[in-house]
DNA sequence: ACATAATTGTACAACGATGAACAAAAAGCA
DNA sequence: TGCTTTTTGTTCATCGTTGTACAATTATGT
């Protein structure tokens, strides 16, 4: 008994499949992770997307809408609801290009730039203590794995739309 | 210039931080693989949430409503939404447990076993491709990572709604 | 036993995300 | 130049998820 009998295992339910369990695992990961960085988040009323919003402004000063929306992997017209209600917040700023009157060109205010500092903060907190076991290596590791992934995907979602 | 001037990096913005970098990559996986998903299974008339579900009740049968949700990581009131819809389309059955009448037992039945059955195929199929330049070793380190944030942070929302 | 608290599932209102249809502007092309 | 196509952003109807309030049932404690 308890003998290694195969050496192929055939895996009949996906549960005993080593790279369906990893991806089960960061998928749950993703989810708790969301929730709880909702909570951290609360006291300064941004959501994640928000969030997710303000990081990339911080980093790409005047991009548009629509760039915006395929860096964060969602449609146009989701950031055509939640950047009005950051602007009127005061957080951010849309200014139509001159040469090119159809993009509006996003900017944090400096209000922004502080909220947005704060919250980084309160996130990589969050970050760096759910990883805390993790040595910088196997982080490395897990970023470049999921950096593949993301190409492969990416590149599949490039065939799809070309029809 | 561009000497190595400092040994202990300050790491002024989070994108420059290792494990920042890791989760980002991580979270923007997630979203790939959930349009992905979503994607592939539209033709069986399931969506993921549909599917993680059936995986429940396939490996846990006569679980409760309650656990699943725990299990799910989502409120129960989701649950009261979404299990009516499976049981009209003839994939679960839900029956009340005689000792205790508060609580709906579930179950698939042959046809919600054969749908989950050809769903799981399809996403182990998705995973298999997206993770296939990630060694078995590889996988397993993610795993690991995962399973410990997920531990990690489960026991922080113990510890929130003890109050 | 009885009253109180906790658990389980449901109903509903509120919020967020999505995709399609649309208008305005720019680019491509004859 | 004029015409068509593409790009950019908005609006709106729809769907999924959440949290709260509620009813029914069970557990707890005196």
């Amino acid at each position: 008994m308890n003998k290694k009998q195969v050496t192929t295992e055939h895996h009949h339910f996906p549960w005993d499949h080593p790279r369906f369990r990893s991806w089960i695992a960061v998928a749950r990961a993703c989810q708790l992770m969301q929730q709880a960085l909702t909570r951290a988040l609360a006291h300064l009323d941004v959501k994640p997307p928000h969030l997710d919003i303000l990081i990339n402004l911080y980093r790409f000063e005047g991009i548009t809408q629509q760039e915006l929306a395929r860096k964060l992997l969602v449609g146009r017209s989701n950031m055509s609801m939640l950047l009005p209600q950051l602007e009127k917040r005061g957080l951010i700023e849309r200014r139509g290009d001159e040469r090119d009157k159809r993009i509006l060109r996003l900017s944090l205010t400096s209000e922004g730039r502080t909220l947005t500092e704060e919250a980084m903060e309160i996130q990589t907190a969050l970050i760096d203590k759910s990883l805390a076991a993790d040595t910088i290596d196997e982080c490395t590791v897990i970023a470049q794995s999921m950096e593949r992934l993301i190409t492969v995907l990416l590149k599949e979602d490039a065939e799809i739309s070309e029809n």
